[in-house]
DNA sequence: ATATATTTGCAACAATATTGCATTAATAAA
DNA sequence: TTTATTAATGCAATATTGTTGCAAATATAT
C-alpha cells in the first residue's frame, strides 16, 4: 500500500487548520505558505489529507471551495454529516459538528455523502451590527 | 428601478430549463446556444434569472456548478429549501423538491438560504448496474 | 549509509468566470 | 410610427481556480 509520508508543508498546513476556526480556501492557505511550498504542492497535500478523513472539503453557494480539519475522532465508517454556515457578511465558513439534518429520501438513491450547507449572518456579524 | 427586459437570448435560456428535467452547467446551456448568443451573455441571463428568483444555483463539491428553474410558485418569501441529488456516476443533479430537510440551529445565527446537496447514484444508475 | 518510492517545484495547460467598452435592441414615451 | 432611454449583448482581454508531466528533492525503511 502507498503510504502517506509527513513533510514540512503537509505539517505547515495542519498547524493553519489547527489555528483556524473556521474553515479555509485553498487561496488563503497558500497566502500563509508561499514562502514554504508551491500552490500545487497545497493542493496536493488537500487531497491526500481528504484521502486520509483528515481533511473535508465544502462547497459554497457561491461556487466557492473550502477545508476544515475534522474534529469528530475516526469512527469505523467516516461521513461528514454535520452542516456548514457561511457568512453572507464575513464570508467564513464555519463547521457545526452538532447540527445533522434528518429527512427522508425517495426509494432508488443511494446516498454517499451530504453536504449542508446554511448561509446567512454569524454571530460575529449580527452582533457587530446593533 | 432597473427593469429586466425579455430577449431572445433569454428566452432561449429559459426554454432550455423548461426542456431538462436536470440541473445544467453554463457549459451545458452553451452547448445548445451557441449560435444564439455569447459565452459572456449566458453568465449574464443566469445571474439576472437569479435575481428574480426564477433560476436557483447549486455548487457541487467537484467544483461544478449547476443552476435549475425552481419549480415551486412564487411564495411571498423565496426559500429554496429543497435538497438536491448529484449522482457520482453520470453527474447529473436533479432537484428535489419534495425533500427538505429538518434540523436544529444554535441561536444567534441568522439562516438565509439552505443549500443541502446529497450525493452517490441516482435510479437511473442503479438500475442500469444490475 | 543506501535504496526506494513519495513528494515537490516548475512550467505549461485547461476550465471557468469576470470586466470594460462600444454597439445593438427592447421598451416606454411622444 | 417614430424617437428616446437604457438594458442587454458581443468581443477581446484578463482573472481565478484547478490539473498534468516530468525531473529533482526528500522522507522513510532496511
Ligand atoms: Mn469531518
Ligand atoms: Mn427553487
Ligand atoms: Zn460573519
Ligand atoms: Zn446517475
Amino acid at each position: 500500500m502507498k503510504t502517506t509520508r509527513n513533510t514540512t508543508a503537509k505539517t505547515a498546513v495542519l498547524e493553519i487548520f489547527e489555528k483556524s476556526t473556521t474553515a479555509l480556501s485553498h487561496t488563503e492557505i497558500y497566502k500563509e505558505l508561499h514562502d514554504v511550498c508551491d500552490r500545487v504542492t497545497i493542493y496536493r497535500i488537500l487531497d491526500r489529507l481528504i484521502n486520509d478523513d483528515i481533511v473535508h472539503k465544502i462547497s459554497n453557494l457561491d461556487g466557492t471551495v473550502k477545508y476544515a480539519k475534522c474534529n469528530h475522532s475516526h469512527q469505523k465508517v467516516h461521513i461528514h454529516n454535520h452542516a456548514h454556515f457561511s457568512c453572507e457578511n464575513c464570508n467564513e465558513i464555519t463547521c457545526l459538528e452538532n447540527v445533522k439534518p434528518s429527512y427522508i429520501m425517495p426509494h432508488n438513491y443511494k446516498v454517499n455523502e451530504i453536504n449542508f450547507t446554511l448561509s446567512g449572518i454569524c454571530p460575529k456579524c449580527l452582533n457587530s451590527n446593533i
